[in-house]
DNA sequence: CGTAGGAGCTGACGCTGCGTCAACCGCAAG
DNA sequence: CTTGCGGTTGACGCAGCGTCAGCTCCTACG
């Protein structure tokens, strides 16, 4: 007693195509092959169906179902490593999804500001990587090629408007930089370590920043951008000049050896 | 001043070949061809490129960056829409780690009970769904083809033991019901209606039964199963014979209809 | 001046799990 | 004889590149 490639189909649930690929990747053959090669399904071929229809459910690959019905793996050991990678894929989204709302939000904040040359005004005058290499292989140096362009991408991907949105964000932090440094405040004093603080936190909370998901950003990179800060004018004019920024990078380097 | 394709790729943290992709699908194609072929990228085209990779890093797909980016789109809403892909996905994915887990550990209690004709003994004799075809039909067109089909493969694909091992798990559910019945009580009475809560609650627990994220199977799917516990011999038998289904059944019934 | 090495180029296949034609065959009813 | 259904075997398509393969051009070196 066995049936045809349609009455298994219908009853599994799935197309004919998919017997025929499954047959095809070797998978699941036919118990046997009729006159005109027409394929036919028997009890236990119908059975083992079902459990690769489970396994598929479950999110399996073909081929991690199929080492599992040929014995080769261990059915809990395959559903535990596949329940591993659903884990890490879950977080990964998470991460994603905490990425793309940051972003919306930031997005939302910089309505009304027009966005003519978005692309030009801020990315091409203000922080085009390619204009200061020296600054460059400094950062990749210590925190990683990769790490930089990424963040570097966020930066300038995020365009012209919303880089302004940002920096007013931002301007607190620097208005109290400036402050502070005015007043002539002591770099590894009480007032500047906890600027540094804010200023970590707020790094941190960049997406694409290394640190980002952990929520603190790796000595080196703050180190890197505190270096970034001093040597290049366009940074240091948020702290009030080379000086002021002298005495951020100061502050900065003062904290994360504190925290190692 | 342009730069070449390794300076740009290096830069970015993307490869050479990534580029080429960029350049043939016509996302960021080169500012200029120098002599030879070998493709040059600007000043713009950085800045493009870094948008790119921020969208991307985003999750978002080629084409939609390209919409995004070519103004026929707003950024804004691409996000969103993208957010809601993403917060889709994580629930799917959420829902499967929860069929695995479940899975899972219904393997490992089911173990040491030996696995010998694990495909054959009650998936070929007790529940083959091509012998009751009548019950198929019936089921089938009160909550479809499809979900009857996974339903069924879950069931199917644990294997005999698993089934056994389930089995013992709902005995209580069945001894009680087979009590409340020979003590003659009403099908519509407090006893049996709680039982029957018993059973819906017991039913939602099934990975692959309709309504089992929601915590509750629909209607038709307990009524459909009821009728089948009637019809089925080998269903009716777990509740005493017919007439003890036939009481199942009726407090199923009633159960459901007080409850839209 | 020949050559080795490095960078760039254009195809083209591979991966995942089928969906979707396309072209053809066999059999039974009208 | 035609129509229609159900079956067959290819083969392309998708997403985003990684990874050869095979060829050209330029430069530095012996």
């Amino acid at each position: 007693m066995d049936w045809s490639i349609q009455e298994v189909a219908r009853h599994a649930g799935v197309t004919s195509r998919t017997l025929r690929h499954y047959d095809a990747v070797g998978l699941l053959p036919p118990s046997r092959v009729a006159a005109g090669g027409t394929r036919r399904y028997d009890r236990t071929a119908i059975v083992r169906l079902q459990r690769i229809l489970l396994l598929r459910e479950l999110g399996l690959g073909l081929d991690a179902v199929g080492r599992v019905l040929t014995e080769q793996t261990d059915e809990a050991r395959a559903l535990r490593d596949h329940l591993d990678g659903l884990r890490r894929e879950r977080d990964r989204i998470d991460r994603q999804i905490g990425s793309v709302r940051r972003t919306l939000a930031a997005l939302e904040a910089g309505l009304g500001t027009g966005n003519d040359d978005r692309e030009t005004i801020m990315a091409a005058d203000m922080l085009d990587g390619f204009d200061h290499t020296e600054h460059r292989e400094e950062v990749e140096q210590r925190w990683g090629r990769e790490a930089y362009a990424r963040g570097d991408a966020w930066w300038r991907g995020l365009g012209a408007e919303q880089q302004q949105a940002f920096l007013r964000e931002v301007g607190d932090l620097n208005a109290d930089w400036q402050a502070a440094w005015r007043d002539g405040a002591d770099p590894v004093g009480e007032r500047a370590q906890a600027l540094a603080g804010r200023h970590a936190a707020w790094l941190a909370g960049i997406p694409g920043t290394p640190g980002h998901t952990e929520g603190r950003p790796p000595a080196e990179y703050v180190l890197g951008l505190a270096e970034m800060y001093v040597a290049d004018e366009r940074f240091a004019a948020n702290y009030g000049g080379r000086d002021g920024a002298a005495f951020v990078r100061d502050a900065l380097t003062a904290w994360v050896e504190a925290r190692p």
